[in-house]
DNA sequence: TACATACAC
DNA sequence: TATGGTGTATGTA
């Protein structure tokens, strides 16, 4: 893609860009206005539901999760740079005091489902997309009220709070897309409400972050940095370079992204797609392990098929990280539906044979092409709920392709070794968070930063060394040359 | 259909 | 000692 890029940017593009203002122009008039959405998401809810418990953790920095992998952290940790999908040892390293809880998933549970019953006195068809985070379409409800939508939201955290003593954070705005990011805009415990207006709307797309924008995740920010566009506001002026780059999907959703367009559509009831159980666990690599991995799962995945009343899948397909991190993904299709324990077992092990000799930390097996889902209703109502699904099909956040078009030469041997003996240094002011001397564990760097600026830097930091060890296992897979084709665009976007 | 990636939560 | 699990979507061949 940068190639393509070099040869078109700077060739006349006005044709191309009188297309896409045209296209700029229908979507836009088409703009949906009407509707008043909101998202509301929990404050680091895992955590505060352990505060409940236990408020003495609120006094100290916590975290949620295991020595594997935290869920979530208190904001006293959160000081220290310890987040959310940070392995619990590192974030041992950041933050030595650190208390890791072990998660209880009942008590999230229970937390959820208060909340989630206030929920559906304003929007009966409210969407929830996790425990800690729903939509709610507040249109009906407003026009029944004098209130604003800024008091009822108001209205609705406070009773969140009175219930659950936990807080919630909200975005008010006229799709999913824009209430999303707003909700983050005054976390902990606050609410943003973007007017639904036009003119509210570019305005306050034309200095977002694109990386904030749902769909746009970290390869996605790198790939649109080195075009140029950093803000949804930046995709105007390169729409016409886009316009030649990215796929027509991918291309859609950049001019969503700049139009501040989103679904209002709450589309529940899509019929799920797969179904699949995976497990890590310390390297494996002797086939009858291997095999006896695969009886565990079937056992695990059979299981899950009862219990959502799926009658199988055609597909079955194996997914095998290896000890270096490289993932395989395997599968066959079979003309009828595989559902039994010992079938699925029986194909998966055909699966993992053709890969051997191969060591492992993960294993995972999954079912797809699953029958469609059988439902109750009777006469017209099908018909309804079909007609449905496919309205708001195309309402979904499509991202970029990251492909290159072209192979990449052999990488200069950058040998870096993430440092194993990480010491973290931070003067703990919690309260006045102040320009503090930190040695970043992660660089070892010296540094004279404050709380945020220190946790800019250990986000940039952290992708590095990520990246880094990626790009080094690929130089180690060199030997077998099949891997050569994986993961190109890592070496053009981050080299 | 098969596979690799990216992403959300 | 030590970097998760489940599901969706997209691009490409």
């Amino acid at each position: 893609m940068i190639r393509q890029y070099d040869k078109i940017k700077d060739m006349d593009l006005s044709f191309e860009t009188k297309l896409v203002d045209h296209k700029i122009n229908e979507m836009d008039t088409g703009r949906d206005l009407t509707q008043c959405i909101c998202h509301v998401d929990m404050d680091a809810f895992y955590a505060s539901v352990e505060e409940l418990d236990d408020p003495s953790l609120k006094e100290i920095p916590m975290a949620v999760g295991g020595m594997h992998m935290l869920c979530t952290s208190n904001y006293k940790a959160r000081q220290f740079g310890v987040r959310s999908a940070m392995p619990g040892y590192l974030a041992l390293k950041l933050c030595p005091q650190l208390k890791i809880i072990p998660l209880h998933f009942p008590k999230y549970r229970a937390a959820s489902a208060k909340v989630r019953a206030i929920f559906a006195k304003y929007d009966p068809s409210f969407l929830p997309m996790s425990l800690d985070e729903a939509y709610l379409n507040l249109t009906n409800y407003l026009s029944t009220s004098e209130l604003t939508p800024e008091q009822l939201v108001q209205q609705i955290r406070d009773e969140i709070q009175q219930e659950t003593q936990l807080t919630a954070s909200a975005g008010i705005a006229a799709n999913r897309m824009l209430a999303k990011i707003c909700s983050d805009f005054n976390k902990p415990n606050g609410q943003y409400f973007l007017p639904m207006e036009r003119e509210a709307i570019m305005k306050f797309t034309s200095n977002l972050s694109i990386r904030k924008v749902s769909g746009v995740g970290r390869v996605t920010e790198r790939v649109l940095q080195t075009l140029d566009v950093k803000t949804c506001g930046d995709i105007l002026h390169r729409r016409a370079i886009l316009y030649r780059l990215l796929s027509p999907i991918s291309f859609q959703f950049m001019l969503k992204c700049y139009l501040g367009l989103g679904s209002t559509n709450f589309n529940l009831e899509s019929d799920r797609k797969s179904i699949s159980v995976e497990r890590t666990f310390s390297a494996l690599s002797k086939p009858d392990d291997l095999y006896r991995k695969v009886d565990e799962l079937a056992e695990l995945l059979a299981v899950d098929l009862g219990r959502n009343q799926i009658q199988g899948g055609k597909t079955v397909g194996i997914k095998l990280k290896l000890t270096s991190f490289d993932v395989r993904v395997r599968s066959k299709t079979y003309p009828s539906y595989i559902s039994k324990k010992e079938d699925i077992a029986r194909i998966v092990k055909e699966l993992v044979q053709k890969e051997l000799p191969v060591s492992i930390r993960l294993m995972g097996i999954r079912l797809s092409s699953l029958p469609p889902k059988v439902d109750d209703d009777h006469g017209v109502k099908k018909y309804f709920k079909k007609r449905k699904n496919t309205d708001a099909g195309e309402e979904q956040p499509r991202k970029i392709s990251t492909v290159p078009s072209s192979p990449v030469s052999v990488l200069t041997s950058t040998s870096v070794t993430p440092d194993t003996h990480l010491t973290a240094s931070i003067a703990a002011n919690e309260n006045a968070p102040s320009i503090v001397a930190v040695t970043c564990p992660i660089c070892s760097r010296s540094l004279a930063l404050d709380n945020h600026q220190f946790n800019q830097h250990l986000d940039e930091c952290l992708n590095k060394v990520t990246v880094k060890a990626i790009l080094q296992q690929q130089q180690q897979n060199q030997s077998p040359p099949q891997d050569q084709t994986q993961g190109r665009s890592l070496l053009d976007y981050y080299r």
